[in-house]
DNA sequence: CCTTTTCATCGATGACTGTCGATATATTAA
DNA sequence: TTAATATATCGACAGTCATCGATGAAAAGG
């Protein structure tokens, strides 16, 4: 997981809304073996609710590959992506675990600690 | 907050050191105003820390600006850079509350809810 | 006023990126 | 084998970006 692989994957609009609808998805695939419970789609379906080229899409979820946010699954002729949950969550964490070092910032008043 | 910019802005490993350094800046700053504490960098603090020309580091130091996630203030000559922990917060709660719909994933088994 | 210091802005340049159409590849169906 | 479908890959092109040195602007000190 390389926070900022992920973030500049994220940084870039077509490419956080392909991330975002594979997230999201929940109807119907055009990939028969795809069932809406899945959360996964194929390229067709994105190009199909994106307007970018398909080669274009395949680009993105290349990058999007790369930086480990989603994975790809052979089902026939189809390819089927999905969100890699795993990575996603240690982003969470990574950036949940990102905070001012210090404390004491803005016009807050500064408490010594109780019990010293 | 958009969150977009936000990914853009920290996917640039350059730029994502500088936001790292202002989180965590503890040591003495060139400009005697700012104390330990503030966690806080004149412009001078990071060119000494980071390999790259100071027009550079002004250059990243706006593209955070306009992203929301710094602040500066002016104390005499120097501009005191900090993080801007609102919009830091508020993009912490949009990662959190970015999760995959739909919830059947994997090969993970699928348990009913107890008590239904 | 003049000088020094800090920092932003400008202009240039090489590198990278998003996008497309065209083509190649792989799988299934006939 | 041939055809059709889905998708990756290639090559090109325009636009964006990271970086630098040089310059400009603002504040402080003499």
């Amino acid at each position: 997981m390389n926070p900022i692989q992920i973030f500049k994957a994220l940084g870039q609009p077509q490419r956080y809304a392909l991330f975002e609808d594979l997230l999201q998805v929940q109807g119907a695939s055009c990939c028969a073996d795809v069932i809406p419970e899945e959360s996964a789609c194929c390229v067709v379906d994105l190009t199909q609710r994106h307007p970018l080229a398909q080669s274009t899409i395949s680009h993105h979820l290349q990058v999007l590959m790369d930086a480990g946010l989603v994975t790809v699954e052979r089902r026939g002729t189809y390819r089927v992506y999905q969100v890699n949950q795993e990575t996603w969550e240690s982003f969470q964490r990574h950036v949940a675990d990102t905070k001012v070092c210090g404390a004491i910032r803005r016009p807050v008043a500064v408490e010594p600690v109780l019990g010293t």
